[in-house]
DNA sequence: GGGTCCATTTCGATG
DNA sequence: CATCGAAGTGGACCC
């Protein structure tokens, strides 16, 4: 990896075409060729970049260049679209360059899978009584986050959300159209839980008589922790 | 902005939560707290991160991270949120402190709303006697780029794309369908205008009956140019 | 501030 | 390998 603190300008032609005007910027060069161009804020995405993989190439400027106070042109192709970086270096401030290998990656946790992993594991969160039937339970257009029955041996499907948007509140409402077709499970009721449930979502589901259960994932985590040292 | 080349593991909680486990890294921390972890390969998107507004503290780590080799605990808070990026930093192999300023920033060309626009003030460019409708033509299922009609009167949907790919004769199809069921303007056809059109979206349009324009964006600039001249 | 749509989206799962 | 959907999506535009 090379870091490279420089005064510059960067034109992008791929795409689309864009410019940045010239500036300090923090110039990343990765080991697969990929570069990034990243000012001092915004969020993670860079003012421009490349995608890997890319080669980058350092050349001296042409004449017109060099007298617009260019000292280095670089030129980073991709090496399979015709997408490509120029960077017109005025000035370099800093420059250095690191060996970091192989990163082990990313380890999740928390997501979509998790909050209906410990639904199911704590049902009873959705109402004394309640009995989880299955996860991923089976339909012909796909599965439903969860099946439970209540305290009253009724069928519920339940739709798990990290964030429930009305996309969502449709999901549902075509699984239970498709359930309470089958007379062994009608009269199926629905649940919405998620960590957020979005006004409108909320809304339409109230209005369709879906109930909405806002989860606390924190807190079932917690409940796993007290089953942890229970066990 | 300030660069750090660290061994390191890192761990969020806010959303997720997500670990890395001890590995040599780029951390880049920007003057609005925003931290960046970076490896030597990916895209753009780093491993991990935390958005601004936050603040980074750097503390002595307790006696166990001691004893586990950490010399370094950052914290890095957000300001709003209670989502948290902690890094335990093993070994400071580079560190350096720049200043850059506030960035001018990204101008963008060519994108698909300016090729809308020009198109739409130069729909000749489709055939002689073309006529614009009007340009984001709403629809049930959303707004159809430009609405035309040919020198015949017969009303015409365009989709505009900077580069048309298969998805872009998908969306035209859907509206073209449901535009025809419209007694009032079918029979419509259609037409794919781009700067460049993939051989699959072409050889697909054109089997559905959609005609392929490709658009010179040079060239309906200068249009725009004379037009400036003349008046 | 919320809603909606686009992105040089990136990323992962799945058929 | 293409396709489809989610993302700690972010960002822009509109209301």
């Amino acid at each position: 990896m090379r870091l490279v603190i420089a005064r510059c300008s960067v034109d992008y032609a791929g795409r689309l075409t864009a410019h940045l005007p010239l500036a300090t910027r923090l110039l990343l060069v990765k080991a697969d060729g990929s570069v990034l161009v990243h000012s001092d804020g915004g969020s993670y995405k860079p003012l421009n970049w490349m995608s890997p993989p890319a080669k980058l190439t350092v050349d001296v400027p042409g004449e017109d260049a060099r007298e617009a106070g260019v000292v280095e042109t670089w030129t980073v192709q991709h090496l399979k679209t015709d997408d490509r970086l120029v960077v017109s270096v005025h000035e370099v401030l800093h420059e250095s360059e690191h060996e970091l290998g192989v990163d082990p990656g990313l380890v999740k946790d928390g997501v979509e899978a998790h909050l209906q992993k410990l639904l199911a594991e704590h049902i009873g969160t959705l109402g004394d009584g309640y009995a989880l039937v299955r996860r991923e339970y089976m339909t012909a257009i796909g599965p439903v986050d969860i099946l439970a029955r209540d305290a009253d041996g009724r069928a519920v499907a339940v739709e798990i959300k990290r964030r429930a948007e009305i996309d969502g509140v449709e999901q549902l409402t075509r699984y239970l159209d498709l359930l309470n077709r089958d007379p062994l499970l009608a009269p199926v009721t629905g649940v919405l839980a998620a960590q957020e449930i979005r006004p409108q979502a909320r809304t339409l589901a109230t209005d369709r008589g879906i109930r909405c259960v806002v989860l606390d994932y924190d807190a079932l985590r917690g409940i796993d922790d007290v089953d942890s040292r229970l066990f």
